[in-house]
DNA sequence: ATTTAATACATCGACAGTCGATGGATCGTT
DNA sequence: AACGATCCATCGACTGTCGATGTATTAAAT
């Protein structure tokens, strides 16, 4: 992972969902808003993106709708259900619990 | 991954590479000092370790040599090469890294 | 004496997730 | 008219984890 792998792999779901959570967002607008709020670290490319938005709906974690962009073009917008609500606490809450547990080994002597 | 996945996809690598760290170990014993370094959480299975020991033997991160084990059983030791100390730098480095993108987006209103 | 538990190795196929490449379409600007 | 930015999506390759399975040895328990 130390240097070919742009995301940590099994966070991009918990990045999308939290970035649902600020409102509806088309799958371009989510690659924007992490590649903006991470100092341009989490480069998500289209290969993964939109497979995870298909995981999201699938678990009826967010559904989508067809809407006019911003900038004026059609676009996808997905928007997080009661459950993609929920679901966000649960993987924030086991984000934490892995990092954790891995600063403990780092930390060890 | 929030979850099913007991360990985080892509951190196996630093996890032993860190274990290696304090000194030669055999397979079992890395498996037992993750456990009991992580408050029982990262629980690695055999399935994800002995791949991963053959990824760091043929990447040159570490070598092996079969000896006696304290149970008196004989078993493969593994040992962190200078390159090995070097990724695994480079890994700690890459995870932080990611951590802190991951938290700056978490952190977002 | 025999069974069981713990130690120790390793492989296999299934599965999930990321990546790079590719393709198409629209809109505004040059 | 051409181009860059926006926006959708899929595909195959690849990597990594997991559960199941198999072998073998030693120590402890029955």
């Amino acid at each position: 992972m130390a240097q070919q792998t742009a995301l940590m792999p099994g966070t991009l779901d918990l990045l999308i969902l939290k970035t649902l959570a600020s409102g509806p967002l088309h799958g371009y607008g989510i690659a924007q808003f992490l590649l903006q709020n991470s100092d341009s670290v989490l480069e998500v490319g289209e290969g993964s993106l939109y497979p995870a938005l298909q995981r999201l709906l699938v678990n009826g974690w967010a559904e989508a709708e067809w809407r006019q962009s911003e900038t004026n073009r059609r676009a996808r917008f997905y928007k997080l259900t009661a459950a993609g609500r929920k679901r966000l606490k649960q993987e924030e809450f086991e984000f934490e619990r892995m990092i954790s547990a891995i600063r403990l080994v780092l930390k060890t002597a």
